[in-house]
DNA sequence: CCGTTTCGAAACCATCGGTTCCGGTTTCTA
DNA sequence: TAGAAACCGGAACCGATGGTTTCGAAACGG
């Protein structure tokens, strides 16, 4: 209940996300090889060992289908191993969620604000086609009862992502390419509203669903005048 | 898992939800007094009670906090009376959320269908306005782990709400007072699209976000052309 | 009075998240 | 080389929970 949330780390901008393969070196550097602890080093083994357990299981089975037996024992390590490092099944899932992401930092901003809107809303919705999608959502979900892991997902996923776009969405009524009187964190909620949507009600996230939400957007729903 | 997830009726046209002390007049009708079988007759007092139970329990605990045991509390009835008229915690819970939603046959249909499209979006924020729209939310996130929930949830109360949208665009843009080139269920997900996703993410949702994002769309981002 | 169905109380079971204990191992330091 | 310190795995353990079963008592109709 009152216990710590911790994330081991990870200070990255996260825009497009989706589970790969490849680790990224999101490792702790805990002040160069400061005097190092007597005793017996931790395995790191055990540890990547049970991130990866946690990537695969969140690929292969429902959220609530994985206990933390099942990652212990697919991890090869005992579970008392798994409570020492990380304070709750949540938090090791999110970790193994969050190492997986595919960190892609956002088109490298053209010139064209809309260029890059259009780009970076592409992103995030292919991102959230297919499985993929329906892990985040099983995570969003279960923010529901664990607040910590709302928090955690809120603040290194949804939040960024959100100010990335606001930020483009300023830059493009600067250039005179949107209306200046544009209400933007609301903007932002019309841009990712029907993602969340989508992956609520447990409906398919079509590939190119994200244009066709921005194009939609833009034009209004009003006859053309 | 394989179980049967009965509701024991309900068929109704939901637009507005928001959990009210009065009961709605949903009671089965099994052929009126038909062949009375034997045996000692079910206590209607419990039934209630469990159902009220749930309803009061939703407002007053989060989901997660809910169980079995604390509802048959509640109910001043046993836990084996519960799952002798209940397949599941969530099918009870989800009747009685069903059964303590105000049921606002949506906006009478004036002549204008804009004007029945305003006040219906107005009404389903409104209702989500407040504790109660945490509790909807709860229920859409419990539904991924529980899919006859969510297929409950969608039926009785998502589809429906999604149709009436739909008609009443359909409408406006048959009278001309909106595109006629419309993706309908496209616009539907962007009409809700935010209450999910605000919803979902735990942020509040304002009184006049509806109505904003309704003005929003109709306006569209680009500059007045 | 009997058969049938319900009810409540309590015991019961399996699962799960999380903890604890123990014996054994790996490292650092003295 | 001897601790001390930290780690590991295994297994027992705990408490909560969803759900079931058993049993005796009530409520009805015939």
């Amino acid at each position: 209940m009152g216990k710590p949330f911790l994330i081991r780390n990870l200070r990255f901008r996260i825009i497009c996300h989706s589970l790969n393969p490849e680790p990224t070196q999101a490792a702790i550097t805990v002040t160069p090889e400061q005097t190092r602890s007597p005793g017996r080093p931790r395995c790191e083994n055990a540890h990547q060992a049970l991130l990866n357990a946690a990537q695969d299981l969140l690929r292969e089975v429902p959220l609530s289908g994985i206990t933390s037996a099942s990652l212990a024992k697919r991890a090869g390590v005992s579970k008392a191993t798994l409570y020492r490092w990380w304070p709750s099944k949540e938090a090791i899932l999110l970790e193994g969620y969050f190492e997986g992401l595919k960190v892609t930092c956002g088109a490298p901003e053209t010139e064209d604000a809309m260029v890059d809107l259009r780009e970076h809303i592409r992103q995030a919705y292919h991102a959230m086609a297919g499985p993929d999608g329906v892990i985040f959502a099983s995570l969003i979900a279960d923010g529901h009862a664990h607040p910590e892991m709302r928090k955690a997902l809120n603040d290194e996923l949804n939040s960024p992502r959100c100010e990335d776009v606001e930020h483009l969405l300023k830059r493009a009524v600067a250039a005179g390419q949107l209306r200046s009187d544009l209400d933007v964190p609301l903007v932002v909620d019309q841009i990712f509203g029907p993602l969340f949507s989508r992956l609520m009600t447990g409906q398919p996230v079509e590939e190119d669903l994200g244009e066709r939400v921005f194009e939609m957007l833009l034009q209004g729903l009003l006859p053309t005048r």
